[in-house]
DNA sequence: TTTACTGTACCGTCTGGACGGTCTTGTCAA
DNA sequence: TTGACAAGACCGTCCAGACGGTACAGTAAA
């Protein structure tokens, strides 16, 4: 039958994702993710115990693969800031049709403490930023113009069209320098 | 006309806010709302005959709310524009400690559709802004700022210290002219 | 043997919502 | 003026189902 699989675990968090983008995340309960997982729900609660957990575990690895794909930006593209990688990063995460980060409105219903470790990433990313450039002002429109970016892509709201986003982005890259 | 007791709507909305504010979104449940609102469940289901009405009301609202806030703001502001009183506006929204919409998780939760109105809404309010002015990169900057500080606020996320933010209104303004 | 599960059965709690009853107010013919 | 009655506003109870979580016996690879 079916050999055991790497890693359940990634799978398990990539089906959660999944069940909350698709059937909203009202939806994100432990047996719908156990079955899109193609995990009994005996083998989901082994690898994340409660249901906190796997939502530590969403908000864990949507962090850490942020950091990574900034990091990646920041060093190929050489002496450019990491201010104007964010943008572009950014720009090209809501470029993508659909990665929208449902789940975390089901993280947050199960517990608004989830969003501390995003907060203080969203603030060490700032400090790091803010030791960049003298321009405090410029900074943080730009800061916060990005956060309204990435916060519409969330929503799914797509308020603005292609071209706006563009004129937008060269607007910030403009502004940041 | 109706209500016996002043106007029960009004305080079951009000309730609803503040329950979704203070245990939580996930805990908005219609039990919760009506002992809040100081009514039975079934005077709630009478007001609101299912939960989505109730969030309905809730977006609805919010929206006529925020309406006659800006169009306060823009007519006592005399000859300033749109923009720059969108900018107060949202300012002194999120200068105030408390006034999270932390309900509209709730809603999302319950269903994403929610979300439409509130899209629309924002769409006809840049429409607007649009027409004021012919720098259309600035107006983008500034109104995704705007989005980014009202989502910080939203989500609880006082990245920001209350210099940076007057820091950044300021700068805004002047963006805007 | 241990690790990593599967599968099934089960429990207590909570939830949205249906339902039928009750109290109050307004209307209007007699 | 009064009595009958309809409608509006609300109460309290009940329920089927979904949920998170537990328990435990079994299995197959490393």
């Amino acid at each position: 039958m079916k050999a055991r699989r790497a890693n359940s675990r990634d799978r398990i968090l990539a089906a959660a994702a999944d069940v909350a983008r698709e059937a909203g995340p009202g939806s994100l309960s432990l047996d719908a993710v156990a079955s899109r997982a193609g995990v009994s729900k005996g083998g989901l609660l082994y690898n994340f115990p409660t249901k906190a957990k796997l939502m530590q575990g969403l908000v864990e690895n949507y962090l850490n693969a942020f950091e990574q794909a900034l990091e990646e930006r920041t060093a190929e593209a050489g002496d450019d800031s990491v201010l104007a990688a964010y943008i572009r990063l950014s720009a090209d995460d809501c470029e993508t049709p659909k990665p929208s980060a449902t789940w975390m409105f089901s993280a947050i219903a199960e517990d608004p403490e989830f969003l501390t470790p995003i907060k203080a990433f969203k603030r060490q990313l700032f400090e790091r930023l803010k030791g960049e450039t003298d321009d405090l002002g410029s900074l943080l429109v730009c800061f916060l113009a990005i956060e309204g970016l990435r916060s519409m892509n969330l929503f799914d709201s797509d308020v603005l069209s292609p071209q706006e986003r563009r004129l937008l982005i060269s607007s910030l890259l403009e502004i940041a320098g």
